[in-house]
DNA sequence: GTGAATTAGTGAATTATTTCACGACTTTTC
DNA sequence: GAAAAGTCGTGAAATAATTCACTAATTCAC
């Protein structure tokens, strides 16, 4: 059996992306498929990616290839696909919006189920058909959903985050750029846009003509 | 002096982060800070911010840290904080918006300039104070910005990097699911949104109570 | 059916990054 | 002004991730 502990996480991030690009090729119809493919497609090593199906068994052939359908199968299992994680959304401001309004269903097993804001001008809309509560009503709507994408403005973010873990939540997306303090069984992932952005120009004026990610 | 080639990109990637990190501190009027505050702050290991610093020379002082202005100074010329970097932003849509409305310049020497879209109901309009142009007015506006943040839908991704490089672009912030395939004096930041989330999920799930990223 | 071409899986090498742990120096305390 | 406490900078070790390069298996072309 596939032991989870030993798969490294560089592997474990780039598996939704393969996910999604197997589910793709799918859709188009394509049976078989080779790493090598997938590199340019993915832009992932060829033996990178060899590397990182091996650590999940056999998965291929050699000769031929990896069949999609298979391959396909294997992962949704892999990644639970099957089985959808509910979501909670804290902070219908611009960012909040547009994810309420894009689908993340759509290739991918989360759904935000339920969105939240303190301003009483936004709370009863639904947007992207999804409901908007005030967020004093959080501990009695959250029910048993245990990842929350924060939106919030960023002195809010602490505070929030404290109020989430306290109504169980173990899995935060954190938009803010405040670096938050959680227990150790709480798991944040922080994406922070204005970083990115200056990374990328950073990047462009101190590494030029290399090939970086 | 310092060797930029020399500086690894997993330090690079944080460099954003220190600087707007000890902006704060500036603002807040702390003249003196530590390795291990600004580990405990934000969440990197102490030594490693330590090695980090010391790529650019021996900023601090032993037994005393490190003087926030001096620190804040030596990054902003660092990471030329005293120019702009002008971008553009293609695909006023849901996302592109939620940028527009949001000040990139604050903590950040980053301004979006321009926005384009296809869609002739947003053209003409001012979005957070940045005007949109049809996206058949991108050569004649693109001027000298060589930055773009691209919102479009994904099939317009590649057919859309393929201009912007055509028009002098060499660095693209890309929000949409499709790995863009660009010549290697092109630098390429992918963000997938749909992809964070579900390695969030995925971790939560595999690697519980461990301590990652 | 046969030889050429393709391609997975992987041991080993390489490269990258983090972390430990300690000497050197500074500041603080009394 | 001496001792204690704090903290940087860094060599070396540890850990993590990528990539090379080869074998073995399979497919493909004819
Ligand atoms: N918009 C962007 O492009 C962008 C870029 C980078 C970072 N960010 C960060 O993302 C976060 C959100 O940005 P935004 O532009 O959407 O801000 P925003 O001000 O548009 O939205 C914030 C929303 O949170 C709500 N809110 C405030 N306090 C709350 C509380 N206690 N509980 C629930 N809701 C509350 C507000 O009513 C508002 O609707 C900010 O921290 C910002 O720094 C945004
Ligand atoms: N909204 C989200 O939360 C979210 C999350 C993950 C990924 N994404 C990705 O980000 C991208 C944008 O998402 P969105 O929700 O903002 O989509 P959207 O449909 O709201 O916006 C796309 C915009 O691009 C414009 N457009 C279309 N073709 C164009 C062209 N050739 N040139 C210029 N503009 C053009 C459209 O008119 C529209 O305004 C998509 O690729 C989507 O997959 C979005």
């Amino acid at each position: 059996m596939v032991n989870y502990n030993k798969i490294p996480q560089a592997t474990a991030k780039r598996l939704p992306l393969y996910y999604r690009f197997l589910n793709n090729l799918h859709i188009q119809g394509k049976d078989r498929v080779s790493s090598k493919e997938l590199s340019n497609a993915m832009k992932v090593d060829s033996a990178t990616i060899r590397r990182d199906f091996s650590y999940f068994g056999a998965l291929g052939k050699k000769g031929y290839g990896y069949n999609v359908d298979y391959l396909l199968g294997f992962f949704r299992k892999t990644l639970d696909q099957d089985e959808n994680t509910p979501v909670v959304l804290i902070g219908v401001g611009n960012l909040g919006t547009a994810f309420l309004n894009y689908n993340f269903t759509k290739n991918n097993n989360t759904k935000i189920e339920k969105a939240f804001d303190a301003d009483p001008s936004k709370v009863g809309k639904k947007i992207g058909n999804i409901q908007v509560y005030h967020v004093d009503e959080l501990e009695e709507q959250i029910g048993d959903i245990h990842v929350a994408i924060l939106t919030v403005p960023v002195a809010e973010a602490q505070p929030m985050a404290d109020r989430l873990i306290e109504s169980g939540v173990k899995g935060i997306l954190n938009f803010t750029p405040a670096r938050i303090t959680v227990p150790n069984d709480v798991r944040v992932h922080h994406i922070d846009l204005a970083v990115e952005l200056q990374s990328l120009v950073y990047f462009m004026k101190h590494y030029p003509l290399e090939e970086i990610e």
